[in-house]
DNA sequence: CACGTCACG
DNA sequence: ACGTACGTGACGTGT
């Protein structure tokens, strides 16, 4: 017989605190559990233990035993995202076949003194696992301990002790007895630190040993006189430090062999906490959630276990006639499918574009580059009808990134590793009419028939049109700022009287803020921040502040945008970005290799960059923007008859803003006025507070404050709309989009008040935000049908949010432009209008002016 | 790989 | 006392 046991608060701690965290899409937090057991897992692998008893403190302690009082008095109680973990890691624990072991009155160090002794007074080893060095002096003939730490785990036993401490193990409660202890509130003698204390213990042992020839040893007057004065405290400490080892629980060591494992409630719980590793790490299949019990037909099919089957040219092309649903997935260029009981995979190109054009109904996961690939021979995949990691998305977009395993975990869809290759396509068909019922039972289906579906095939379109850059502007635009940098850089040379790496906030910071001694503004965690809102206070002290300034920013230009879409180029003289459709929390795109999302315009030399994205010969450029689209939505959602009537008219909403905020006549309203109406309707968009909103707009805190709060009641019904929000938010956990689309917010349950804080901004911004993607996407998938209608020529090349680009051909723009317009106009009706502004130009920069 | 910085809506 | 507006992606530095 081999023991295990485990200090349970100890190593719950432990992983609490060294795992990011951690939740499932409820917001129940989760770290700690899978720290906990990947510790336990790791040792129960090293050690084969064939007994394990896992000992926690118990919730409410009593005071009948002192090393209750000194914790209760000293260490803080847990907080409540580590509490809620307790109970799963007990309940799993336990399925798994362990002993929990709680004893009133007693702290686990106690459960395990005591069952350490049990078995060395019954010849029996045991290791003690624990993060926690108290418990070293445990250590004896037969128990050793597994000390966990941050990097590696530590083993102890007594011959490991004695090297690192130079005495028996016994004697670390002498040790703590002369230095104390201040995070168990021992104190010690006081005046003897570690370096005396652990000299006397090496030559004395026990402290009783020490004081009994005090006045023969060879002491130094001050330690001697110290030890004299703490003879009580020395033995108060001592007590304290020692754990106990008769806590009254069965030392019958045969009572904690490992019982059989209780695999559906194990799997039931690490279903629920959405912990899939660690699933996989226990060979568990996920349980099916009694949502989908009734649904006894998806199951009992997916639990026939599927026919590998090969399948001939005619046989596949009477399956791509046919009617009924085929589940794919295309991998390197392997097609493999799933349909009936039967999966097969086919390798021959042509065989696999039969397939792709046909019309047979299709289900996959991550069609995007699919449509790509169809594209790329002239073609597109036919009759798509859903897309499983479009509806994973929905379902919950804080997801970093889908995958089908982790999903068919999460949906109790078991997994046949046996099958290899073909494991996923054969959880396919299940994943997705799962997926989909759950879409349809959250009041997503419209959102995602109409819009996401829709939307795929758009957006490969765009990525496989791409957008021409004319090269040779960027390059000689290039080769300009490599010259300025260069000069700039000399010049900061001088200034600073040396060469050093400008781009190094951790360099900068040495020349600006030790060499020249300016004021430090902010830190960062981990210096000096050197920030352009901290370089800009600094403008008028030094001039080396501007060159760096600049420099700064031509760097930028030059390696992100100049070389970064140079990079990006295609022999084609386009860039075709990745647009990203399962990426943001809120619903909107985002693009990537290159981002075409963020091309300068805000400073007139990084708009110049916007010259070289140009329309092909004889086309022309048709830029189309939402105007005030956000804003717009505030109104509507909120029901606020005042800014309603602003859009009504087509009024400027700042200044009309102002005019409520300052309580003055429009006409009155002053630019600065204006300005400052305009940052706080963009802060309300985002949870403004005071001290930024005072930082944009450069007036007081309490300045700042008055402004919000005039705001706010100058227009009520925001207010109420945000409360409401926020409100909701707390009761389902989620919030929603005018269609539906759902953003989990976990933030809001949080302890910290920083993070609550910013669940609640996250909660008032979503429905802003995410009911504008919906709206563009809407859109995208109307212009794009009609443009493939009425005018085939032009092309939908780039979304950025709220603003879509067409290339069309110059004859042709009139017609595409009058499409953009009506259909991004018309795609939502709303209580207010949408308006959207067309201008049409040779480059991107022409053609917005 | 994390961090700081900065580009956009 | 602390940090301080929502949502993204890319780059360079430095551990």
């Amino acid at each position: 017989m081999k023991l295990l046991i485990v200090d349970g608060n100890s190593i719950l701690n432990r992983a609490y605190y060294g795992v990011k965290p951690l939740t499932n899409h409820a917001g129940i937090f989760t770290n700690a559990v899978y720290g906990f057991f990947n510790i336990l897992l790791k040792a129960v692998d090293d050690l084969s233990p064939t007994a394990i008893a896992v000992a926690f403190d118990m919730k409410a302690p009593t005071f009948r035993h002192k090393a209750v009082a000194s914790y209760k008095a000293n260490r803080k109680g847990m907080p409540p995202e580590l509490a809620m973990q307790l109970p799963y890691t007990k309940k799993l624990l336990t399925a798994m076949g362990y002993s929990v072991i709680t004893c009133e009155g007693w702290e686990a160090d106690d459960i395990l003194g005591t069952l350490a002794q049990a078995s060395a007074d019954s010849d029996t080893d045991c290791v003690l696992l624990t993060g926690d060095r108290d418990n070293l002096q445990l250590i004896q003939d037969h128990v050793s301990v597994r000390l966990c730490t941050n990097k590696e785990p530590i083993f102890f036993d007594t011959d490991r002790f004695f090297e690192e401490y130079g005495f028996s193990p016994i004697h670390l409660i002498d040790l703590k007895a002369l230095m104390g202890d201040s995070s168990d509130n021992i104190s010690g003698v006081p005046g003897i630190g570690e370096k005396t204390a652990t000299g006397l213990v090496r030559t004395y042992g026990t402290i009783e040993a020490l004081y009994e020839n005090l006045d023969t040893a060879q002491l130094t007057p001050a330690v001697k006189r110290k030890l004299e004065a703490g003879a009580e405290a020395a033995k108060e400490s001592k007590w304290l430090a020692t754990i106990a080892k008769d806590a009254p629980i069965s030392t019958n060591l045969e009572d904690y062999h490992n019982l059989s494992q209780d695999t559906d409630t194990l799997a039931a719980i690490l279903t629920e906490l959405e912990l899939f590793k660690l699933m996989q790490r226990l060979h568990i299949q996920p349980s099916v959630d009694s949502s989908s019990a009734d649904h006894t037909s998806a199951e009992s099919e997916s639990n026939i276990k599927p026919e590998v089957v090969a399948i001939s040219k005619s046989e596949l092309e009477q399956l791509s006639n046919s009617q009924q649903i085929i589940d794919f997935l295309l991998k390197d260029s392997i097609l493999y499918l799933a349909w009936e009981r039967n999966v097969t995979r086919i390798t021959d190109p042509l065989m696999i574009r039969t397939f792709l054009c046909s019309d047979v109904p299709k289900r996959t996961f991550s069609a995007k580059p699919v449509y790509r690939k169809c594209m790329e021979e002239g073609r597109t995949l036919g009759n798509l009808i859903l897309d499983a990691e479009i509806c994973a998305y929905l379902l919950n977009p804080s997801v970093s990134e889908y995958q089908i395993d982790k999903l068919c975990a999460g949906a109790g869809i078991p997994l046949d590793s046996d099958l290899g290759d073909y494991t996923e396509i054969a959880a396919l068909p299940a994943l997705c009419k799962q997926l989909e019922r759950e879409v349809i039972e959250q009041d997503m289906e419209q959102l995602l028939r109409e819009i996401e579906m829709p939307l795929i095939e758009v957006l490969a379109d765009m990525e496989h049109t791409g957008v021409r850059l004319h090269t040779e502007g960027v390059e000689i635009f290039g080769q300009a700022l490599i010259t300025q940098i260069d000069a700039l850089q000399k010049q900061i040379y001088e200034l600073a009287g040396h060469s050093f790496n400008i781009l190094s906030p951790k360099q900068l910071g040495v020349v600006l803020f030790e060499e020249l001694a300016l004021p430090a503004g902010k830190k960062t965690k981990t210096g000096w921040s050197t920030n352009a809102e901290v370089l800009e206070n600094l403008r008028d002290q030094h001039s080396i502040i501007e060159p760096i300034l600049q420099y700064r920013k031509l760097t930028k230009l030059s390696s992100t945008y100049v070389d970064g879409l140079l990079k990006a180029v295609s022999p084609d003289s386009r860039i075709h970005t990745c647009y990203r459709q399962t990426e943001t929390r809120t619903g909107r795109i985002s693009s990537t290799e290159p981002n075409l999302q963020n091309i300068p315009v805000r400073t007139e030399l990084g708009r110049e960059m916007r010259k070289f994205f140009i329309a092909e010969e004889g086309c022309t450029l048709l830029d189309a923007d939402y105007s005030q689209i956000e804003l717009r939505l505030v109104a509507h959602l909120c029901d606020d008859e005042n800014m309603r009537q602003t859009f009504k008219e087509n009024r400027d909403i700042h200044r009309s803003t102002a005019a409520q905020v300052f309580r003055l006549p429009e006409d009155m309203i002053t630019k600065e006025m204006r300005s400052a109406a305009k940052a706080v309707n963009f802060g309300i968009l985002y949870g403004i507070g005071p001290f930024s909103l005072s930082k944009d707009i450069g007036v007081s805190v309490k300045k700042a404050e008055e402004y919000i709060n005039s705001y706010l009641d100058s227009f009520p019904s925001i207010r109420e709309f945000m409360e409401r929000t926020v409100e909701q938010a707390k009761e389902t956990g989620y919030v929603t989009t005018l269609f539906g689309r759902k953003r989990y917010v976990p933030e809001l349950r949080a302890s910290n008040k920083m993070t609550q804080a910013a669940g609640k901004r996250i909660a008032m911004n979503t429905p802003v935000q995410g009911t504008a993607a919906d709206i563009i996407k809407t859109a995208m998938v109307r212009v794009w049908k009609r443009l493939k209608e009425e005018v085939p020529t032009a092309r939908l090349i780039l979304q950025i949010h709220d603003e879509l680009i067409v290339e069309a051909p110059i004859a042709d723009a009139p017609k595409a432009a009058d499409i953009l317009k009506t259909e991004m106009e018309n795609s939502c009706q709303l209580s207010v209008p949408l308006t959207v502004e067309v201008e049409e130009g040779k480059s991107w920069y022409d053609a917005k002016g």
